[in-house]
DNA sequence: AATGAATGAGCATTCATTCAT
DNA sequence: CATGAATGAATGCTCATTCAT
């Protein structure tokens, strides 16, 4: 699924290697500067790499942003995965879920922002594949709101799924976007309110607000 | 408040008038391929000025973006206050409140997108009073939210109230950039679930998940 | 002999005053900023005038480079002729016409400043009428040194009275463009030390030097 | 002492190669057209590279010129000092340097006139440094004459060293600045003429003029 | 594989001058 | 005569990418 991305150099581990180091750099820049201002002589110097040498491992700047996106990405499907419990309750499983990925965003915030920034860089393969990443990110919420939906913790119609699922993983991703307005408030007080909200939202009922 | 962008052009009229056209031309130029994609030469003749016409307005391509960002801003702030009925209930009056907001979001996505995707190219004092006035926004559900703490309709706590008061305005903008996932889904599916989902949260009482 | 600088200006008292008010603006912003980065339109603003009035009195910005360079020259040289005395001794004239001319080229330094800095950008011909202004002024000295000449004061030969005379000229100028130099010096040891150098060399009668 | 200018190029032999071509096109375009009228385009054909390289050995337009100024001043002063004479007289150092100098001036004069003409457009630091070397050229006749003060041959005080030394130095440089009116006279006449007066103005015994 | 010098299209911005009102 | 909005050629400089060594 990830966009092949074809480099001169023959040896696999060199290559994983070294996008390891432009990656790297990349985000440490990127974050800083945003894509646009950082260049690629800024990139290669910060990768220990001579700019010759970086476009033996990729073949544009847009490449790396690519590269970064996709790191991190992986990162944050991981470490979401990781918070995954075996519990048998829907919701409890939910909860935990919603609870581990709020606590990567909390960690991942610089990283979060870089992707919301400056995705829209990405050449239209490139942004196709991060979307859909993104994309399979929040079905990991879907799969788990469907099966409430199952066993009948979670009283959802089908086309609320995705709604709530991209609900899910917005709220917290704006943790790292808002972090300029939500300052004072802490990580706790916000992961709390969140967690709360959405678990209603998942066991709603019937009632749809004052109709 | 409004950061103030000198000119050479006397006429406060006509200098309105072009500054309409130029923020016109530049909505469509910044949404279709964004601000660093868009040559000061392109915005101008799609303004239908000379570059030195455009410069005679404007100092810079950043003011330009700042223009555009200022005038979105009120406008979704304008219609969201248009929005905002007399009702005795501080519940009904979030509610429609909300309805309102998700209303304009819909008929301003290509705006709000383009001030997702930019804002970040804005020099420091731009980005800082684009910010306040996203703030401004946003106290509009912080003051609804508040009334109804008052009135006892709502069972916040204070620090609760800028979380979901940002909460509220996040998820009327993820209809803006998460259109690419949720283009199966209706507008009046999606609103509904927002409104139900942030009413019930807003009417919070105690129970906080399982806890 | 000035070179003639046409106007749209048909009333020839307007265009003396309107020309003394650009003249006037701009020896100060020429002085200040250097011709090149004057623009227009601060020169516009500082006359008093509206950028379309300053074209009516002049049909270029070099115009006005002329018209400060030739107000210059005649203060200098109407101050010049005013220390010229009626003394018999040749040598007695001369030292007083160059006492003067320190004096006057003390009074003047930014002026004097500005003509050489400038006077490189006039266009030919008015570069010319520059120079040759500048030869009038010179030839005051060397008429001085011919005088003296003929009633037997100076033991010049012919050839070395166009360079004494442009030496004079020089020795006072400097006084302006190494300025930087010569902050220490008071200008009356300066113009002691001068006028004392120059007189001998008019007064020269042999002996050049150790031949 | 000369203010550093930062380069791309690392290879410090291939950095003075090229500075140096692009100085040589510089001295001959700045002659000709002046420096403002000089494009960097025009620089970079004249120095045999593209406009990309030429980016590589200098970081503006200014630094050539400031680069231009360093090599004329260089010229200047090594020329003047392989003129120093080891004669045991102040004397007839002091009259060799400035025949010297007077010499070196006339080779220069395009270069010496550049310098005057040009300097003015440096940026702060390059023209303080500018004027240093300039300064320093001067000291070689300062301390000229200061040895000659020592050994009783010229009767001068301690105020007229610097005064007599700008003198020479600027009745050298008048050689190239004048040029247009000097036309007639010849580099031999020019140059007795004033290595006498200034002789005479150093070895200033007592009288001075009129007084 | 690595280096880094070279390339040149491309861009934002300036400013002298014109001319309709 | 006066005004000032409009023009657009011209310019200095950047930076992603290539390629000879």
């Amino acid at each position: 699924m990830p966009v092949d991305i074809p480099s001169q150099v023959k040896d696999p581990e060199l290559l994983r290697a070294r996008r390891a180091q432009i990656v790297d750099a990349a985000v440490t820049l990127f974050s800083e500067k945003g894509f646009h201002k950082t260049t690629t002589r800024e990139l290669a110097r910060a990768s220990g790499l001579s700019i010759g040498a970086l476009y033996e491992y990729v073949q544009s700047k847009e490449d790396v942003l690519y590269l970064v996106c996709q790191h991190i990405h992986q990162e944050v499907e991981s470490a979401l995965r990781h918070t995954l419990s075996e519990h048998a309750s829907a919701a409890v499983r939910l909860q935990s879920a919603i609870e581990g990925f709020l606590s990567v965003m909390d960690d991942m915030q610089d990283d979060v922002l870089l992707i919301y920034q400056e995705s829209k860089s990405l050449p239209g393969p490139f942004l196709h594949e991060v979307l859909a990443h993104e994309q399979r990110i929040t079905a990991v919420f879907e799969h788990l709101l469907q099966e409430g939906v199952k066993d009948g913790s979670f009283g959802l119609v089908p086309t609320d799924l995705p709604v709530l699922a991209h609900t899910i993983v917005v709220s917290g991703q704006m943790w790292a976007f808002r972090r300029w307005a939500l300052k004072e408030v802490s990580f706790g007080t916000f992961a709390k309110a969140q967690v709360e909200m959405l678990m209603k939202a998942a066991c709603t009922t019937s009632g749809r607000g004052l109709e």
